[in-house]
DNA sequence: CATATAATCAATGATTATATTGAATGGTTG
DNA sequence: CAACCATTCAATATAATCATTGATTATATG
């Protein structure tokens, strides 16, 4: 191969080695997983991981540099937002890729969910078909401000930590499909075992927002 | 957040960050990208790289340890492949990201293939409508074992090394689309190069194999 | 302007990743 | 079985990454 070739070629892949790189630590994961739900700032992202904000903040660094988030600037806070689609893109392969080949993913997950579902959860194109139908409501128990973010079309908004209290918003007899952040996330899972206790009809979406936005289906942001 | 769901999510997130630090090198995104056109064993991927043997084994072991690549024993010799379509899933993502997102990847790609081109190439879709048209010939100048490993379907192969003395199996009426390894791949624009210099009509696809077949659109293995 | 709040920076030591070298392993060939 | 080939392993030195700490910057508030 041609020397000029073989630069090139090194240039370009350190590029993309970059990028990986960027993702290559479970904080900056999680960063990423729980900004795809919607902006936030460092203080409250460090809450929610349970670091120091020195630390958080170091790692929100390594993602700027790498261009996979940006920064709105809002007095003296600053809140840090994914920089487009395509980097959900990427987590989301990497998660795809670990959910179907390691199984020490599915060990891990197993071993935290084991027992506490029922019922099997719909998938995207299932719930997308029963909403052409019209015989669900949607709930999504994410908190308030990520909803406002972005919402599954015709989703009801009822945090979890409010769910309780709030239960005769809903109706009880069409079957009650909630959602949360993804996956690994426990809210659905706890809203659907809340409200079959109640005697409410209750299934979980098996995916969050991120990616059903994700598959092209429709979204809805509140202005 | 309870301690349980803590250690949860870091458990689950330690192993996405080991998927991704699998990636963080650019040898071992060189190394994906070629596998993802057909196996090789480690003598040929050290040369192509040229890189020593035993570097190029210890970051085949670190793909192997992350499960994206397996191993085909054949005699003495080692042939590694991709373990499965989600490793060029992620490659693919972290590809489009950086084309889209990382002007250095812009520079690099532009300042190495200036001026060298000057039609634009096919996107997969548009190659795909004009082969349902019937219209076109398709080229495929890769070596001869990537293309037995799978091809376009119909596509006729013509490694990049032989062209020239095998110009008269081509038709000089149809246009000629070209392809190879990928984005970033030579031997098509080569091709394209060549042919339209001897006065063939060609043209080149922008995209290599794996992305044609990451489409989902029809290939061909030679049994 | 002084104080408080949010975030970043800089320096540190500890850990981890990397390339190189040469030796060891496992299989093939004569 | 000896010689050989392809690959891996092991050891080492160098470089990069990481968490922590305390200092610094920038903005808001009184």
């Amino acid at each position: 191969m041609s020397e000029a070739k073989r630069i090139f070629k090194n240039q370009l892949y350190e590029q993309f080695a970059r990028v990986a790189k960027a993702l290559a630590h479970p904080h900056r994961i999680e960063l990423i997983d729980l900004l795809a739900q919607a902006e936030r700032s460092v203080e409250d992202l460090a809450s929610e991981l349970g670091l120091p904000v020195a630390n958080v903040s170091q790692h929100l660094q390594v993602l700027r540099i790498a261009q996979m988030v940006e920064i709105r600037r809002e007095g003296s806070r600053k809140f840090y937002r994914v920089a487009d689609g395509n980097v959900f893109e990427i987590w989301r392969a990497i998660r795809t890729f670990g959910e179907e080949r390691l199984a020490e993913v599915d060990r891990i997950v197993k071993s935290f969910f084991s027992d506490r579902e029922k019922l099997e959860p719909l998938s995207g194109e299932q719930l997308s078909r029963r909403i052409e139908d019209g015989d669900v409501i949607v709930l999504d128990v994410r908190p308030e401000n990520e909803f406002n973010a972005g919402h599954i079309e015709g989703a009801v908004s009822i945090p979890i930590r409010d769910l309780k209290r709030r239960l005769k918003e809903l109706p009880r007899k069409r079957e009650i499909i909630a959602y949360c952040r993804g996956p690994y996330c426990v809210y659905a899972r706890e809203a659907v075992t809340e409200l079959t206790a109640r005697g409410f009809k209750a299934r979980r979406l098996e995916i969050g927002l991120p990616d059903w936005k994700a598959l092209g289906l429709p979204v809805t942001a509140t202005r």
